[in-house]
DNA sequence: TAATCATGTTAACAGTGTCAACATAGGATG
DNA sequence: CATCCTATGTTGACACTGTTAACATGATTA
């Protein structure tokens, strides 16, 4: 057994992308992760000033493997601009619904993005991915419009992500208009997207 | 000095909503909020199964509220419909604002929605607020369009005040095409509306 | 070879949610 | 009125958390 470990930091990494998306970012602890490395409890502390700041880089990851899930379906080239863009639009929620806990933890609260540069990056990236698109689609468009409608159309998505990830709603029994609404949607994600998106 | 408290179970709750929406629902502990009752760490146990339960009737308290609010705006005679609904996802967009850290924890996946029905009851009566208006304002649509215009609309309010909560994108002194966009619509939220719902 | 420094460990602290065992008081029952 | 029950409180403890200080190790470099 050798005293250095000599790939940890990146190896913490990973692990903690894994729990974190396993068990939600609330319900990790440092310690779990640094006795699955079979490393001491503080050592991560050698890596990572925080927990915060290593869920910063969790985040992050999080943000940049989006935006690449975004870019492949923005290059597929048999498709129309109008079909890259709901191509887009269902990657992303997708990557919301499926990645669930780290979508999470990528729009957390707990982690204060303006002290990781870094993260930050990452985040306004996966932004520029729908500009792309969103500009090939509407030749002409001038600039703050252009902006104005990536807002639009990012929330109509991650709205939708926050909506139903909350599967309470639908997943209960109560025939209520809420969940009804919500299976109809969630069964049928492109046709939504068809008619929310008016394009 | 009594021993019997005699209100604790609603001093707690109380209390709670209102250390939950100035340190966020992480950052707040039942052992603090039980100190500022002037009572043992342990007592709120008589009232509340786990601290996941004294959360689930603050956000369900939050549910009511923002129910309470949309309603309001609702039932302002002397406006249109149309300005009703514009009236509704400005109030809606503002208690997100600033309910920051309630409309987190309503939103939030530490409690498990099935686990607490009344807490269900006040999510999914809030979402009636915004059927009846949109039934108003759509006369003659079918009861499945009419769910799922609520879903666009909720899910595109909801996205929105996500975006805009993550003060870090345009907090930055960056200039970054999300962080720019992001200030317009914050400076004019009822523009943004006008021209996203397109009503 | 010797010194430096990044990277590891151990021990400890204050704080957390939660449970079991015990204490008290006020209302119901004889 | 006396008694018991039950709701509601307290104390003490457990296991767990993030984090720091002090110390150990070993690879790099002067």
């Amino acid at each position: 057994m050798k005293y250095h470990h000599g790939n940890l930091k990146e190896e913490l990494i990973s692990s903690a992308c894994i729990v974190c998306e396993a068990d939600g970012h609330d319900r990790m602890s440092l310690r779990s992760i640094a006795k699955e490395a079979k490393v001491s409890q503080t050592a991560p502390y050698r890596h990572f000033k925080t927990k915060e700041s290593l869920l910063a880089e969790v985040s992050s990851r999080g943000f940049i493997e989006l935006k690449e899930i975004l870019h492949n379906a923005n290059v597929k080239k048999t498709l129309s601009t109008r079909d890259k863009f709901l191509e887009m639009g269902q990657a992303y929620i997708e990557f919301g619904l499926s990645k669930r806990n780290t979508y999470d933890l990528m729009h957390s609260s707990v982690i204060d993005k303006t002290q990781f540069p870094e993260l930050l990056n990452s985040a306004v990236g996966t932004f520029e991915e729908l500009v792309y698109v969103l500009a090939e689609l509407n030749p002409g468009i001038s600039a703050k419009d252009l902006d104005i409608k990536c807002i639009h159309h990012w929330a109509l998505v991650h709205g939708l992500v926050g909506l139903l990830r909350n599967e309470n709603l639908d997943a209960s029994e109560i025939d209520t208009p809420a969940g009804n609404a919500m299976g109809l949607v969630r069964s049928d994600i492109k046709s939504f997207l068809i008619s929310a998106l008016e394009v």
